[in-house]
This record gives structure tokens, sequence and C-alpha cells, in this order.
DNA sequence: ATGCGGCGGAACGCAACCGTTACGTCGTAG
DNA sequence: CTACGACGTAACGGTTGCGTTCCGCCGCAT
């Protein structure tokens, strides 16, 4: 019944709107206003601001990302890191996910949402990438996933979304090679 | 004449309602109440909240902060990791530093601020220990004390302010490791 | 003793937004 | 043709916060 091109205005007006003001500022009365759309259209479809927020979140966020599988590992990394800067250097990615990770720090609610969407995702890549590499040979064995991952992505997001300094090709190439000796060297035991 | 308990009391209220609530969601009103004082105070100090805001938190980032000089590369590495994982791990950085970050993306002017404050630093220190462990041998010439300080930095940073993970000492150690290889490896060129 | 100035408290008018409701329009299913 | 239901608009009372103003208190210097 409920009309679907008001639903997707709806969603639309949310993700800018959280881009631009963040969460905390978010009004339904702005999103109503951006949309096009009475604030009646919204209060039908979601009863309050956070469950709003989070149901919208959770359905772009769950969208599946295919995890590399090159052949080596050395590729396999470097295609993940440009992925991952390049998804990280869209605007609303590098407005919204800090916006949230922020809101989640004081919104249990939020942080659950997060986690599962984010970290089940990221934790099942880096097994499977850490995985394939090992049973390769490439990695040594009982290389830590944990590790692995934050050290693939903690770089990139630190500069792309907190230090906020451009990323050209050659600086990524040098990361890539950094993060692969770290691995090959010793994150074992 | 301004007295200066009072400023105290209105720096630890803005510091205390910035970790509760944010700075979105910080008012004047909220940091009054707090500090025990009225907003007639606040205005005498500050002329709105972005300046205060400003004010205050330069003045506490400003502070300077040692940079590790142990005579080897490994145990600087360690000391710094401990420190910056320690005071991440503080309530008010871990979830002060976040908001702000978020905002910064669409402030220019806390961005700005941000950026003198810790950039600034955590440039310096990379500087400052590459400099050192290149000079010793220990890092081969020509390494990049961006990519370094990135390496040590991010994935601190990603475990404990975005994916909240709780870091106990051997993973700090795995990581160290980790980071060590990664820069004696072969981020040069 | 007198006066200056910072202080807390209270109230101001103004604006934004909350969540809800009533109303009139319009497309569609029956 | 009729009835239903989602739609936009507009208004509601209530809350919160802004930035300002005025008051009376009190400490301090003269």
């Amino acid at each position: 019944m409920l009309r679907n091109d008001i639903t997707v205005a709806i969603r639309n007006a949310v993700m800018s709107e959280l881009a631009e003001v963040g969460y905390g500022r978010l009004s339904i009365e702005a999103v109503a206003r951006r949309a096009g759309v009475g604030k009646t259209a919204i209060y039908r479809r979601w009863s309050n601001k956070l469950e709003m927020v989070l149901e919208i979140i959770t359905d772009v966020a769950g969208r599946k990302v295919p995890v590399p599988d090159t052949g080596s590992f050395a590729s396999d990394l470097d295609l993940l890191m440009m992925i991952v800067s390049r998804a990280l250097q869209h605007r609303v990615a590098s407005q919204i996910i800090p916006d949230l990770m922020a809101e989640a720090a004081r919104n249990p609610q939020i942080a659950e949402t997060l986690q599962r969407v984010l970290r089940i995702h990221q934790q099942s890549v880096g097994e499977k990438l850490v995985g394939q590499a090992v049973a390769r040979g490439e990695l040594p064995e009982g290389t830590d996933p944990d590790v692995a991952v934050d050290l693939i992505l903690g770089p990139l997001y630190w500069r792309l979304a907190v230090s906020r300094q451009p990323i050209d090709d050659d600086y990524l190439e040098k990361l890539a090679a950094a993060v692969l000796g770290s691995l090959k060297g010793g994150s074992a035991t």
C-alpha cells in the first residue's frame, strides 16, 4: 500500500541529511522537506528517528562485498586496499561512517547495528583472505586474521576518514607493500 | 577580573558534555547547569558555542607529548604504541576524538583546529622517530615517515576508537612486531 | 563607606522540532 | 461509481535551546 517511490525518496533524503548534518542534528522535518514529502508519510513507515536510521543503514550497509581472490596474496591485498580506499573516498561513506561511529559510542543500538553490518563483513573477509594465503604458504601458519585486518583497514581509515589527507596510487603502493611486509614478517605466534 | 575557578568549572563541564552528548548536541544551557554557573558567565567569556569549544579543545590538545627516545627503534615503537593505546582508552579521548573528527568533516573551523593540534604533533613525532631510527641504521634510508605514522596510529585508532574491541598486551605486541616488520621490510622507494 | 564588576538566577522573544491530528486531494481496486 | 487509503499541507501543544536583559548579591579596591 505504501508507495514505493515515496519510500525511496525518504531513504535518499535520510542518507543525504546524514551526510550533511549527521545523526545528532538529523530532524524528521528536514528529511520530509528534502524528500518533498509530508511528515505523515515518514511516521507511517517508522515510529521514530532512531528506528528509521537503523533500518536504512542496515539496508544500505548490508550489501555484500566480494572478497578478492586473484590467486596471490599480494595482489589480493592490492585489490582489497584499492576497493576500500575507493569506498572510503566517497562522500557518503567518509561523512556518515565516522559520524555513526561516534554516535555508536553513546547509543548501544547504533553500536550493535554497526557491529553487525561492518564487523562481521570485516571478519569474514579477513579470515578468508588470510586463510587462502596461509593455505598457499604465502603467510606463516598461525597468522592472526584480526591483526591482519587491523593492519589493512586501520591505516586506510586513519588516512581517509580521520587525517583526511589525500591518497595517491604511489602512497597506496607503499602502504600495501608495508602491510605485506608486516604480515610476512612476524605477526605470528 | 573573570574568576578563574569559574572558568575552570566551565572548561571541565564542556569536556564532560562533549564526551557524553557530543558537539552536535552540546548546549550552553547544559554546560552552565553542569558547571553550576549562570549562562551569563559563559557568554562573558566566549561569544558562542563554536568559539568556546574550539578554544577549550585547542588548549587541552595542545599539551606536548614527549617523543620516546629509548635508544632503539623497536623499544621506541613499543613505548609509543603503549602510550597511544593508553591515551585512546581513556573515556574522554575515545569519545571526544571520533566525535570531533566526524564534526570536522562538515565544519571547516573544527577541521582546521584539529589538524593544527593533532597532525602537527603527529607529524613531528613521526619524523623524529623515523629520523632517529634511520640515523641509527635500523630503518632503510628513505623510509616514508607518513607511511610509518599511518601504520602505527591507524591500527590502534581503528581498534580502539572504531572497532572498539579491547586490546591486551599480547595483541599489542603482535601489532608492534608487525609494524616493525613492515617498516624494516620495504616501505622505502 | 562607597562604588565597580563579576556572579547566579530568572525571564524574555524567537526559532526549531517533536509526535499527533484534521482536512481535502487523488489514484486505484472493486 | 464508490470507497478506501496513502498522500501533502497545515496546525496543534509542548519542549528545548538560543542569545539577551535585568535583577539583587557579594567581594574587593579605593
